[in-house]
DNA sequence: ATTAGATTGGGGAAAAGTGGGGAATTGAGG
DNA sequence: CCTCAATTCCCCACTTTTCCCCAATCTAAT
């Protein structure tokens, strides 16, 4: 189970050093998608194998359901470990989660999220003083 | 699996480069076709035999479908790598997918699809607005 | 303080992408 | 039947990117 939050640097070369914790869980393989808020997901194979499945399984001819597959399934991608426990980002994802220096890694139960620092930090920022409302919110769905 | 986004050039021969990553998957042959949205999809040999029987077997009866049958089936064209892992589009197939110099190639599971890059961008940020909107009815069918 | 485990950065070798030349093939016209 | 032009295919060479390894730094624990 993946839990925590790291602070790491990616290099000038796109290069994340995974939390040395999180890679033996990862060592079957991984892959990053584009997450939701602008965010970085990393699944370990087996589980982006289950998604993958659903997702090519949706129906082609609804343009919505073709958008949404073609947006999961192409910006997705099979990320290796060097010998040093890093992955690289493709651009176009650092792009769209616009990773700069500062990358948060946090650790959701069955997946690993990849944040910009700052982004992460305004975001938690928000969802602090917020945290009373959600927990109600959440109450009524029976967590 | 097909997976990840890739921008390759198309030289003024006709020819793209396929991503190194999905050619050994392209091994046993592969055919292209017309896909849907202005684009053009590439299957290898194998899916390309089962798609081809389930388009033969559409009710003839409907305008519609035969026209989809009629479009998809000859259209297609075998394609062949050359040396440096390249394949070349025919002319017909570039048009029918306004392809220029930029191209954009996107692993969706079972196949690939080969975009014009402009296109590709504005499909994607049309497609991108509607995402949570989109997740949020897909997550009541269970994705 | 020393040692072990992690993160960070960079240099060099190898692979992938890109473009173009020229031979071989094809087809049309003389 | 032969010639010429156009297209296709094969190969070579250049450029860019990626990958792999080494080394320095940093943290934490003994």
């Amino acid at each position: 189970m993946f839990i925590g939050e790291y602070s790491h640097n990616l290099d000038n070369k796109g290069r994340l050093a995974v939390p040395a914790k999180f890679r033996q869980l990862l060592k079957g393989g991984a892959v990053v998608t584009r997450g939701l808020d602008n965010c970085l997901s990393l699944y370990p194979k087996k589980e982006w194998g289950e998604l993958a499945k659903k997702l090519a399984g949706l129906p082609l001819s609804q343009p919505e359901a073709r958008a949404f597959a073609r947006l999961m399934l192409a910006g997705a991608m099979d990320v290796e470990f060097d010998s040093q426990g890093r992955i690289t980002l493709p651009e176009y994802l650092r792009k769209f989660s616009s990773l700069k220096h500062k990358a948060v890694i946090a650790g959701l139960y069955d997946r690993l999220e990849i944040w910009d620092e700052e982004l992460w930090n305004r975001y938690k920022t928000g969802a602090e003083k917020k945290t009373d409302a959600i927990a109600e919110t959440l109450g009524s769905l029976g967590v």
